[in-house]
DNA sequence: CTTTGGCACTCAAAGAGAAGGAGTGCCAGA
DNA sequence: TCTGGCACTCCTTCTCTTTGAGTGCCAAAG
């Protein structure tokens, strides 16, 4: 028993993954040899199907019913068979024209290219919001709204606004927050918010002593201003397209997936991994390491702004997906 | 035929009601005699569900089935039988708890609202975001990112943060922004969103000589800051709260009401109803106007910060529901 | 040695009755 | 006016059977 695949394996392969993406339903050796391109007659497609099955590429539910593929079928078909198209990079420039069009709004921007994503690929779609922290500072600004609360608004160099509420124990004057203004845009611009925090706490250990009141203000202000909230968000779009798909007609299924969607928290991880990795990454099944996806698939690509990879976007949905055109 | 109920028919027609909302499945004339408080005999019973029946309040799916209320049947439900318990004022002062807590991260907290809502009622939460025009302008700011590139930056009274980045024709010097700044806030405090936008077009038509540079100048960016782009946004939190119930095993059914969900229109239209009404509001079946919503049943009231009402808050779920505890 | 046709076998899905049961309507008696 | 009883309806559930797609394997052909 071989344990590479021949090479008339593979078309195989191939093609009961592609007729099953196509009708959701297990592949008997007859339809094969009709519908796709394979001259060989049912008998011998059987043989070459009951190897692969050795092999774990394919299961068959029960004794009389056709094949499905495997977790390590797609996986096959991801890594070996498939070319990723340039579809992929067109959609990334579609999105990165949206974004540049509309100038702010990154949320509604985000949310759009999520939708986009969704209907393109009649799956879900899911965009990250960029973790705040690996941005790049731009600029600070202090508005006072009454005697003891602070609004902090930041801007970072990719254009994201970001404000939040600070309440302060004394009474600062416009004029020491003009100060601290000033002082922080002079020395943070162009650092990573990592990088101001981190420093902003080293500054603060280092003047212990204190000496410049107004310094002590202006860093406790901005770490408070610039704790990170929005620790990584996710924007689903086209939830109800999880509802088309039949292999979640399962209603219990179905629920334990929408709930995890609900927390999120999980998708960010996955997503997260995206961000590392260059180009077009795609996670199978149990890859994703959480029971409740184990019949998901990812599809997720990194996405990038004026300057350096900002985010994750992707498409989850069924394991049986048309890999090709996603 | 009586056209106005007897005390018996409410009766009856509460505990039939009650007891369809515990069980979702159509009651007989039996169950009722046994579970309820009800002293009569099965026989009895079975007259006045016919008369109600008769009125409209009952249906039967079929001959051999017990009966389901009526649209028209709940709305008596909850207009004459039903008392508003006071669950929902507590639930109210929760709500303005947190957000007193918060202190900002408003999305965030109203978030959380709509989960917590999910949470207690079982069923999906709705937030609606305030309109920013009903709102009351507090502090605006202006921060220069580049030459022709101005962040606006605005806060409402009752602390809602908006910002905007507009594009500028002219270089504007930090001095002129400050002047801006100053006769902007100077003018416009205390007035809505909606007046100070008014005001800004009379003035602007009425300075047509353009004497004043600056005005002119600053009549334009304000006018470009304060349009209102977040025209009304719901947070849905525990969509999948609907999957749970019995009645939407319908996929089809279950798609087109997510999909609704999606996009969102429908729901701030209906929230919206539910801002002028003062107090709780039931919103049943078909009296949403929605085909796809018309299993549905909205309980809205409208929930209101520091000053002046802000938006409207809901659960969405089936017809069935237990109005009473919600 | 590979490919092909044939044949018996398996097993899920679909269909057909048949039995069961919950509920109704109505009538006659209390 | 209420109650018990009885016949009737018709949905639901179960089982049994049929159907058919698909397999595995064998023997023959290329």
């Amino acid at each position: 028993m071989a344990v590479k695949l021949t090479d008339r394996g593979q078309k195989i392969l191939e093609a009961i993954i592609e007729e099953y993406i196509a009708t959701a339903q297990p592949v008997g050796s007859k339809a094969l040899t009709q519908n796709q391109g394979i001259k060989l007659s049912p008998a011998s497609v059987r043989n070459v199907m009951a190897e692969l099955e050795d092999l774990g590429y394919l299961v068959s539910p029960h004794t009389s019913a056709g094949r499905i593929p495997t977790e390590k079928g797609y996986r096959f078909y991801v890594d070996t068979i498939l070319r990723v198209s340039e579809m992929d990079r067109r959609q990334q420039d579609r999105i990165e024209l949206q974004y540049r069009q509309q100038g702010l709004q990154m949320n509604d921007m985000l949310r759009e290219a999520s939708r986009t994503l969704s209907s393109i690929s009649h799956y879900t779609g899911l965009v990250m919001i960029p973790r705040l922290k690996a941005t790049i500072f731009r600029h600070i600004e202090f508005v006072k709204l009454s005697p003891r609360l602070i609004l902090a608004v930041f801007v970072t160099q990719s254009g994201l606004v970001q404000n939040k509420l600070v309440e302060v124990d004394e009474d600062l004057s416009p004029r020491e927050l003009e100060q601290i203004t000033n002082y922080l845009n002079q020395t943070m611009t162009g650092l990573s918010i990592q990088d101001v925090r981190t420093r902003i706490i080293t500054e603060m250990a280092q003047e212990k002593a204190l000496y410049d009141q107004l310094m002590r203000r202006a860093f406790t202000l901005s770490s408070a201003a610039l704790v990170d909230e929005s620790n990584g968000d996710v924007i689903i779009e086209g939830t109800s397209r999880f509802l088309e798909q039949p292999e979640f007609s399962d209603m219990d299924c179905m629920k334990r997936i929408v709930q995890t969607f609900e927390q999120k928290s999980a998708l960010v991880e996955l997503l997260d991994r995206g961000l590392e990795t260059k180009g077009v990454q795609v996670i199978i099944g149990s890859e994703t390491e959480h029971t409740e996806l184990s019949d998901c698939s990812l599809i997720t690509a990194a996405y990038s702004g004026k300057r350096g990879t900002l985010g994750t976007l992707g498409v989850i949905g069924p394991n049986r997906m048309p890999y090709a055109t996603i």
